[in-house]
DNA sequence: ATGAAAGTGAAAATCATTATCAATTAGCAG
DNA sequence: CTGCTAATTGATAATGATTTTCACTTTCAT
């Protein structure tokens, strides 16, 4: 269970109405930890609250994702997905991904030493081409345990 | 200009046939730097080639990445996009993506550094997690000079 | 050369996502 | 609390990338 109270305020903030649906959604959140497609959350929320729907579930997704709510993710299966941006995790997005099956594994060991890494080549990548980088991504792909 | 021809001999060997479509494409692939997607290589391939259709590209993208000739890509985008698997660049598909204009940056510096990082980090998981580890991708996202 | 299997083009089908639009609702002013 | 107005919604149509279908064509081992 994750806290997601928080950005509740974010919303009067930044002048979005706190709605229903958009309540709902980020409940989905809070229950379901991991890589949730718009199909996903859509069928989760419906359980709750049917009468919600698909193009709002989208709508929700996209409005998070501006906000920072959430993060967006292309694993390359043809959707995308979607994972709540806590601080335990935030800006950490590595990843095993199972090019069989489609699991994914979302790793945080070593963690001190990737963000040396990445922070040090974040620097350099800036300055050398005059890029501002505001996140990164790390995906590993192989088969995972089951699939070999 | 790269060396495509190494692989002609793949598909014999593989049981496929080579045939003009997939020569041409192949053509794109060594005419053509970078990261096309589907619908720019069926673009170029149909200068010399019309009669190619899409189908067939998107055939013959697909047959190519199974055959570990290209890569495949999704930098987030919508469409997919694919490089040719060249020596040079063989597992190393770093890139800074921009979250405005779609540009992508394949930089190749401090390859060493990242070698060593990536090199570390995959036997590491691959242990933990008992995956078997192909490939990876580190994205950088952030805005380029001009978006800025 | 030739036949079977693999490959092809054109068009229809599919799937995720986005746009449209009339109806509803959140949240502020009074 | 009530009424207002812009933001939001649900249903549905539209879009755009990718896949499938199917009758016809080509490759290549024999």
């Amino acid at each position: 269970m994750r806290r997601v109270g928080w950005c509740y305020g974010k919303f009067r903030d930044e002048g979005f109405k706190l709605t229903e649906p958009r309540r709902a959604i980020l409940d989905v959140f809070r229950q379901n930890s991991k890589h949730l497609s718009a199909e996903e959350i859509f069928l989760l929320v419906h359980r709750d609250s049917p009468g919600i729907g698909l193009a709002t579930v989208y709508r929700t997704l996209d409005l998070l994702t501006r906000m920072g709510i959430i993060f967006k993710f292309d694993f390359g299966d043809g959707r995308s997905r979607y994972e709540l941006a806590d601080e335990s995790t935030k800006g950490h997005h590595h990843h095993l991904v199972c090019t069989r099956c489609g699991r994914i594994i979302d790793y945080s060991d070593f963690m001190e030493k990737e963000e040396k890494f990445t922070k040090e080549l974040e620097e350099e990548l800036s300055q050398k081409y005059k890029f501002r980088i505001n996140s990164h991504q790390i995906h590993f792909y192989g088969l995972c345990e089951r699939c070999q």
